[in-house]
RNA sequence: GCGGGUAUGGCGGAAUCGGAAGACGCGCCGGAUUUAGGAUCCGGUGGGCAACCGUACAGGUUCGACCCCUGUUACCCGCACCA
């Protein structure tokens, strides 16, 4: 057969779509298979390979499910909000609207070269009002149900891109977008009461399929601690200081508090503190420093003590000082520690640069030399003396603090809850009206979705303002409950807003009286399976989840969890080994690889390169080898005649057919292409198959290499497309040789081998490996001691 | 620092349960074909002349270890003064 990818793909491209054979129904006989892949956001740079294979996972799976008789929905769209589409805009004055529908296009024309088996009759935009309009109507739906707040607070400010950022946002104290250091600022935030749900993000982890480092992952980042609150009394004031500590069995050795730089309580007594001007020096170094100093480069303690206030500790009575410390930090906890140098390797420090007494509490170190971190039975504590578990000391400390009134125990989340406003244009409007007489009013459900206006100039405003705000006509309105002028809200969400719950609008995606129809979410929810990046594991894939979550509260979807498994690819490295990257110049485009050696090649060494799961990078000459395995598939229907099976090459075909079915289900692509490509060399070594045996080939292939497995069934008369064609079935039975080559050991060194039947008898397989002409020589005259069969893999003799 | 992971030929990577290490592909070497190059086809390819030696390093368990145990090193990812 003659095989020119440029004619082929185009034509079998063209009549899938015609056909519209990778449609899902709403309603289907069959099993349904909901395969879900992170849509792309359309960046002006177009698709590298990196994006084909994230897709090319599931789209196997996909296609092999379709040949197992499911009913299969593998749904495409664009994430299109979103700060590269602005930025572009601010600086060529390209519209983003104008923009994002250029890259959609493109994006769209590249995919569809691949031949991915998507339904694009669901395709979502996230920019699309008719699809932000529910992105709207769901932030309005937590809004009446508490989850919404805002608060003045100190935020993650990007100063080159104008922005808050959430903390994900800014990992490391770099803007995430842009890579310059995030600064402190105080600003309005709104923020999502994503804390709310800490416990059942926890919780629902433990009934979903994601490999253990994902969960991992999620279960650092919301960061669940237990321990206990207590109030330390603040001397001479009716008043305390309340702190979180996970060790409250280690009270007693409490000899001094730290409190966080921006802790209220030195506003409160100023008047009482004599040295308020070094601790005001003190607390405005502390505002310079960004996040990432403070945690990363401020190894050494520092701090001031605080004259003029003290507190008592509540289970010693005993009065200890206060310090100012950027050790401790307001945003965790109560933004006040007890601090017990004896049992705690940052409080040791400070308590030994500023000379404070440090008291041992529970035995088995030596405090002098360093803190002691482990277990062991409690001094000098009370009525905790003698206990010798941490476990029991912390429980009975519990216990007192509550009969005491000053404590309870308690639970603390590193997760912060989600702040929730960007101060740009390219976002959705956040659909919330401010009357000076009713407060913040939301937006009526009627008139969503609120519109993003036209605006002319998309640079921030000074200070960070959102370009919303410089248009009157956007910003006055009528407060919806009191009828009086009132100003619309300028801010706009962020970009992980339009993606937390893209997955319920493919199930019904022209939907205008819901974001789904009932119905539809019932037959398709939860997702089955669904791949994307590791770098969504704690952001999108969090997000996402809460959003789910939310809606499950309120009825509105059937499920508590969206995804039932998630698996997350590799990268794909440059040829260099390195990062692809625009400024390396190590990118591949896939435009090239296809136009050169087809999407078939393409896809099929996406998936042979290595592990799926892994980083590996890019080989040129690799690709070659793929695109002449397909050379040599093209050949094969010029030495297929006949029909049944070829008794030398069917073993072969059933261990195939049962390597690569097993295989794709757990994703080891590589291992099942190789296995083709063994079985090609063997039919190739074995000169002919049959027809017959030919179509169960490229049946096993079709998944990988669908154009040019297409074009062979149509060639050898096959019915219908062979992308619906039913997956091959194999017989147990035959996947197994009647005789094994079985190797011969004489103390764990190979020897030889004998050729025996399968299964064959203990007694039988020795006498026939110790006459073995090889080794009968070599066992006379030892002393065998030992001999060791595995049944048809292995006999070894132990001699001495 | 804490948590997770990885380490196998010149390269990407294989190896159900502890049972013949290096499947498959690339690259390389030799040959055929070709005016030549490319492409294609055939053969070879962990190291060593050999006995043997080889899965990051040092030990251990075992008839037998890439696989299990102890210790070490290097690299990658995540979190990071989280009280």
């Amino acid at each position: 057969m003659k095989y020119n990818h440029r004619i082929i793909e185009p034509k079998w491209q063209k009549r899938w779509e015609e056909q519209q054979i990778f449609r899902a129904e709403d309603n289907s006989d069959k099993p349904k298979f909901y395969a879900l892949v992170e849509f792309p956001y359309p960046s002006g740079a177009g698709m590298h390979v990196g994006h084909i294979k994230a897709y090319s996972g599931l789209e196997v799976i996909s296609r092999r499910r379709r040949m197992q008789g499911y009913n299969v929905l593998f749904p495409i769209g664009f994430d299109s909000f979103g700060l590269p589409t602005e930025n572009y805009a601010i600086r060529t004055g390209v519209h983003p609207r104008v923009a994002t529908d250029e890259n959609i296009k493109k994006f769209t024309a590249q995919l569809r070269r691949v031949g991915f088996s998507f339904d694009w009759s669901r395709t979502v935009d996230t920019t699309d009002e008719k699809y932000y309009k529910w992105t709207q109507w769901i932030f309005l739906r937590m809004f009446e149900h508490g989850l919404v707040f805002r608060d003045k607070a100190l935020v993650n400010y990007c100063p080159s891109c104008c922005v808050v950022l959430s903390n994900e946002d800014s990992q490391g104290g770099k803007c995430d977008i842009c890579h310059s250091d995030v600064v402190q600022k105080s600003k309005d935030v709104w923020y999502l009461r994503i804390t709310k749900y800490a416990d059942r993000l926890l919780g629902g982890l433990e009934r979903v399929d994601y490999p253990p480092n994902i969960k991992q992952q999620q279960i650092n980042w919301i960061g669940k601690s237990t321990g206990a609150f207590a109030d330390f009394r603040l001397v001479g004031t009716d008043d305390s200081l309340r702190i979180y500590t996970t060790r409250p069995d280690t009270m007693f050795g409490a000899t001094f508090m730290v409190i966080a730089p921006e802790h209220p309580i030195i506003e409160k007594y100023k008047d009482r503190i004599k040295n308020l001007d070094e601790i005001y020096a003190y607390r405005e170094e502390c505002a310079k420093k960004t996040e990432f100093e403070r945690t990363q480069l401020a190894k050494e303690k520092t701090g001031v003590k605080i004259e003029g206030l003290k507190a008592q500790n509540p289970l010693s009575g005993r009065t200890i000082p206060v310090y100012i410390a950027d050790y401790v930090m307001m945003g965790y906890g109560t933004g006040a520690i007890m601090a017990v140098p004896a049992h705690d390797e940052r409080d040791y420090e400070f308590a030994r640069k500023f000379g404070i007494e440090i008291i041992e509490v529970i035995k088995g170190g030596d405090i002098s030399k360093a803190p002691y971190i482990g277990e062991g039975e409690m001094i000098n504590s009370g009525f905790l003396n003698g206990i010798k578990t941490v476990k029991e000391a912390v429980a009975a400390a519990i216990s007192k603090l509550e009969e005491l009134g000053v404590g309870c125990g308690g639970v603390q989340y590193k997760m912060k809850d989600w702040a929730f406003n960007r101060q740009r244009y390219w976002g959705e409007p956040i659909p919330i009206i401010h009357c000076n007489k009713c407060g913040m009013v939301p937006v009526p459900y009627d008139e969503l979705p609120l519109v993003l206006p036209p605006v002319d100039n998309f640079e921030p405003g000074e200070g960070g303002e959102s370009p919303l705000a410089k248009i009157e006509e956007f910003v006055n309105c009528k407060c919806p409950r009191c009828g009086s002028g009132a100003k619309r809200e300028t801010d706009t969400m962020p970009q992980w807003a339009g993606s937390s719950w893209y997955f319920l609008r493919y199930l019904d995606p022209d939907n205008d009286r819901a974001f789904a129809d009932p119905d539809k979410l019932r037959y398709w929810l939860p997702v089955d399976w669904y791949n994307g990046g590791m770098e969504h594991v704690t952001r999108h894939l969090i997000y996402s989840r809460f959003w789910h979550k939310f809606l499950y509260d309120i009825g509105e979807v059937p499920c508590d969890e969206p995804y039932d498994k998630r698996t997350a690819q590799g990268l794909i490295l440059g040829p260099d080994g390195e990062k692809m990257s625009k400024s390396k110049g190590n990118v591949v485009d896939t435009n090239d690889v296809v136009e050169e050696f087809g999407a078939d090649v393409l896809r099929l060494y996406i998936l042979f390169m290595g592990d799926y799961e892994k980083a590996a990078p890019w080989s040129e000459s690799s690709v070659r080898g793929c695109k002449r395995f397909l050379d040599k598939v093209a050949a094969l229907p010029g030495i297929a005649k006949g029909q049944g099976v070829t008794p030398a090459l069917d073993p072969k075909f059933h261990k195939t057919i049962k390597k690569v079915s097993l295989d794709i289900e757990e994703m080891k692509f590589n291992t099942a292409i190789a296995a083709l490509m063994t079985l090609l060399n063997d039919i190739n070594e074995h000169g002919a198959l049959t027809i017959d045996e030919l179509k169960i080939f490229i049946k096993l292939l079709c998944p990988f290499a669908p154009h040019l497995t297409e074009e062979i069934w149509e060639e050898l008369g096959g019915e219908g497309f062979l992308s619906l064609a039913a997956w091959p079935e194999y017989d147990e039975a035959k996947t197994v040789d009647e005789q094994v080559e079985v190797a011969v050991q004489i103390n764990g060194r190979l020897r030889g081998t004998v050729m025996l039947p399968l299964d064959c008898p203990r007694d039988e397989a020795l006498a026939i490996a110790r006459a073995d002409e090889k080794i009968a020589p070599m066992l006379a005259g030892v002393n065998i001691v030992k001999e060791i069969l595995v049944p048809n893999r292995i006999i070894n003799f132990v001699v001495k």
